[in-house]
DNA sequence: TGCGATTCTATCGTCTGCGATATAATAATA
DNA sequence: TATTATTATATCGCAGACGATAGAATCGCA
């Protein structure tokens, strides 16, 4: 009988784990700047590329569940990040939307991929590598996302 | 003036947050039955490799500050899967030991990580392809978690 | 039309996760 | 030895993250 398995070392689980503490910590001072979190930055990055959502489009985006995303929303909107309406045609529905402070914070956000990337990339992992670790990734989140599962 | 790396599915970050959760979700609904949460099997896995371990140790191990290590400890402690002491020979450290209701958990733990390969590994990514993509991981761990930086 | 099922958002409680800070013990050094 | 610096753990406050649940609006179908 043997533990390999159980051994720290030998599952994705916590390497997966430590990396994505570990990235989120080195955007950590960047975002302070602009006084925003990581799923915050996260929200805004979705509402950039399309600036009215519902509360249930934007966790479906972000893999959250809405019980994560509504206090999350809320604090933005009290941050004037963004404002939120119910929907005229769909009651149940409450509409997202960026605010001016929100939509300009784009700007200053922009530099904070390519800075990160910078500091790290040629150092450990190449372009290459990082393009394919995100598709297998991309692959995986895709598969454990399906609803069905 | 582009906006292309602030996309969502141009990011590594992303990827790899939502592959972390998702993949927590997965171990949930096992770790349940054993009363454990992902967090406190990641402790119980670091000491089933050595039964005896400081505060600190554990937190370095798991990548991850005390002042979330210390409460999970506790709360370990208060479901007996642990006990913590003060060391003899120095007073500030705190020895943290498996229980024998910890050390007993191991075997039932031990199913976990085959029960997910086999849930997700063949559908999507290949042996080969998840060794790699933890090799890839392991490095950027590694070059992150580096004091220095 | 009416009513049960579904959808959408929100609330609650608990457990992380971390920055800032406190406190006690030990180490280093003047 | 006395003082300062460092180390180890703990406390506090806040922001996620999620299971369970609630409540209102809409849908689907007899």
């Amino acid at each position: 009988m043997t533990y390999e398995q159980l051994k720290l070392e030998n599952q994705l689980c916590f390497p997966l784990y430590a990396a994505s503490h570990l990235i989120t910590r080195r955007y950590q001072p960047h975002l302070e700047k602009l006084g925003l979190t990581y799923p915050q930055y996260l929200v805004l990055m979705v509402l950039w590329e399309n600036n009215e959502m519902t509360v249930n489009e934007v966790s479906k985006k972000l893999i959250l569940n809405t019980n994560t995303v509504t206090p999350l929303l809320k604090r933005m909107e009290s941050l004037e990040l963004i404002s939120r309406q119910r929907s005229g045609q769909d009651e149940r529905k409450v509409i997202v939307r960026l605010s001016e402070k929100g939509r300009q914070l784009r700007e200053d956000a922009a530099s904070i991929p390519g800075k990160l990337a910078r500091g790290f990339i040629p150092e450990v992992i190449s372009v290459k590598e990082v393009a394919d670790l995100m598709e297998k990734l991309k692959r995986i989140v895709g598969f454990l996302s399906e609803e069905k599962i």
